[in-house]
DNA sequence: CCCATTTGCCTAAAGCATTTAGGTAGATGC
DNA sequence: GCATCTACCTAAATGCTTTAGGCAAATGGG
């Protein structure tokens, strides 16, 4: 029997793929067997669960956007930045639409810890450097700029802002702009 | 054979219950044939498929939603509208976790015709009569709040906010207090 | 009141995804 | 060259979806 290479890594790459072009929901263990044409249970060796394939997918989007960001983020301040930031978000989203909804995936405790999710933390606050926010206001801005990136993006995906003027990049960069104003001008408890 | 006397609106009002209590992603044609007390195929004359019933639990959804929107929004204003508004969501989606998920399936055109997506757009408009937003920026501000709405709600129901201080019922009210200063406040083009 | 029709539920069966158990042959290493 | 490990296999159980065809209870017109 020829060995069709199969690993743990190849598996959620094409995992990943394959989620992008049908949808996060529909990858499933069989179809990615027929993707290596090897035996559904000869994946079952390589990755413990349909469960755990999907974290494995999770884990890599969440990283990849990460780096994304990381790399946008470098030798960038102020508005620059968060712009740069937030383009990362929704460029991703478009373009590996199947990643973007794995990376919201429900993990388990444990993977969460071993996600790229601390990084993501880390550069909201790195952003809001370059306001002007003390104490628990940087984090209701934190928590702020992660529900616009995620619902913008999410409901752009959805197709809410696809039947009406003006164009979603239109809103997107005027978003972006008003919230450089807000965390410029944080309102006082 | 006694009748159990299933209809399509007590399949929907139980599947929505299921939801909640096992999430909407867990709500099966054979889960609800238990709970009824009935076989399976028996419930395929009162629905159409699967999909067609979990459409009929995200409209459920979107009605109860828009309601409680349309209660809240009546006889307020301005900041008051807001706020009133802002947490008829926040508090739907913990109240109803799994509502709340449905709410954002994925509705074929004809569907979404039907539902009360309408309704919902017409009460964000009528919230922002409170503001002074002429022609485009008041559709990017009704995306900017839909945005923070459902993002905020979907990020706090994944847990984002669960494991660090502040309470994010603090948060939310902060964000909606940002959110009024700058919609009092938009940046010009 | 009786019979025809409709309606509500049933059994049977096919299709497909998940998952476990146990087997075989090719690759690896002493 | 032989033992072992590894990658893949077959077989089988379980569970959800969906369609086809049947029977009996409810309904309503004559």
């Amino acid at each position: 029997m020829a060995r069709a290479g199969v690993t743990p890594e190849r598996l959620t790459r094409a995992g990943a793929e394959l989620a992008d072009e049908v949808g996060f929901e529909q990858v499933t263990v069989s179809e990615l067997a027929r993707r290596f044409d090897v035996k559904v249970a000869s994946l079952y060796s390589h990755v413990k669960s349909s469960h755990d394939l999907k974290t494995r997918i999770a884990l890599l989007a969440l990283e990849e956007l990460a780096d994304r960001g990381a790399a946008a983020l470098a030798g960038r301040a102020g508005k620059d930045a968060l712009a740069a930031f937030a383009d990362v978000y929704r460029d991703y989203a478009l373009e590996h639409p199947g990643r973007y909804t794995a990376a919201r995936y429900r993990l388990d405790p444990e993977a969460a810890a071993a996600s790229a999710g601390a990084r993501h933390a880390q550069m909201m606050r790195a952003i809001l450097r370059g306001y002007d926010l003390t104490e628990p206001d940087d984090t209701h801005a934190v928590r702020l700029l992660g529900s616009v990136f995620h619902g913008y993006v999410s409901l752009e995906a959805a197709g809410s802002f696809s039947h009406s003027a003006p164009d979603p990049r239109e809103s997107w960069t005027r978003i972006v702009d008003a919230l450089d104003a807000l965390l410029r001008n944080w309102p006082a408890a």
